[in-house]
DNA sequence: ACCGGTATATCGCTATATAATATACATCAA
DNA sequence: TTGATGTATATTATATAGCGATATACCGGT
């Protein structure tokens, strides 16, 4: 009996995107280094990333220009490479997060159409 | 001058995964073929899908038994291919619905989080 | 015969999420 | 000194889906 795997991956298809669109969100507060970022989005079960995710989009958004980055090192443990949004950073954050809205009232409109 | 070229890029990576929760949902009406899915889909343009995506994700929902077809001749046309949930893909897109929903909530809550 | 609308199908490309794996620094206990 | 644990970053291999482009074919009107 094949269980509800076909459902796990078809929720790793959703978050295809919405992983970029949470980190650069979660960088909207100000800089922050990766596994401060792994921490936090722990928080949220259903954005929650690993590290296979995360430090490629961090590296995509550095070359992109939609970040920038700062190397320090830490008392407590390994250098942290810490990240800060840039202002084409946060135009584009805004643009994913306009599109986002869209889509998602799209989405809504569209599943309480007929609804029982 | 590389315009908002990539945000095309990006959107279409959101829409993995909500092409297939799209074409299910509106089958949740009933039975439909799939150029009348592309037409009411269009209706979304959001979420309008081409038919490089639609004919795919038609064929593996019929091979995972989610929805069963039935072929007819049309007198206004080539023939169609009708397609309708089968008990199976009513499940499968309750599930969908129910994480697409908790997503979109713990998205909600993150974008709202340190909002100025 | 030709064209536009209807209808389905497939190929090739690209991008991303994810698990798994590796590396390395710091601290603390045995 | 050794080993374990927590912190921190990186990379590789795999699977999968969206999408443009392209092809085929039926039908009605001109």
């Amino acid at each position: 009996m094949h269980d509800n795997e076909d459902i796990r991956v078809w929720i790793s298809q959703l978050r295809k995107g919405l992983a970029e669109l949470c980190v650069l969100t979660c960088l909207r507060g100000g800089e922050a280094y990766g596994y401060e970022l792994l921490r936090r989005l722990k928080t949220y079960p259903w954005l929650s990333v690993t590290e296979g995710t995360l430090y490629p989009i961090l590296n995509r958004a550095a070359e992109a220009g939609w970040v920038a980055l700062e190397n320090r090192t830490s008392s407590t443990g390994p250098p942290r490479r810490y990240y800060s949004l840039t202002a084409l950073g946060e135009h584009r954050l805004e643009d994913m997060t306009a599109a986002w809205r869209e889509i998602c009232d799209s989405v809504k409109i569209l599943l309480s159409e007929g609804e029982r």
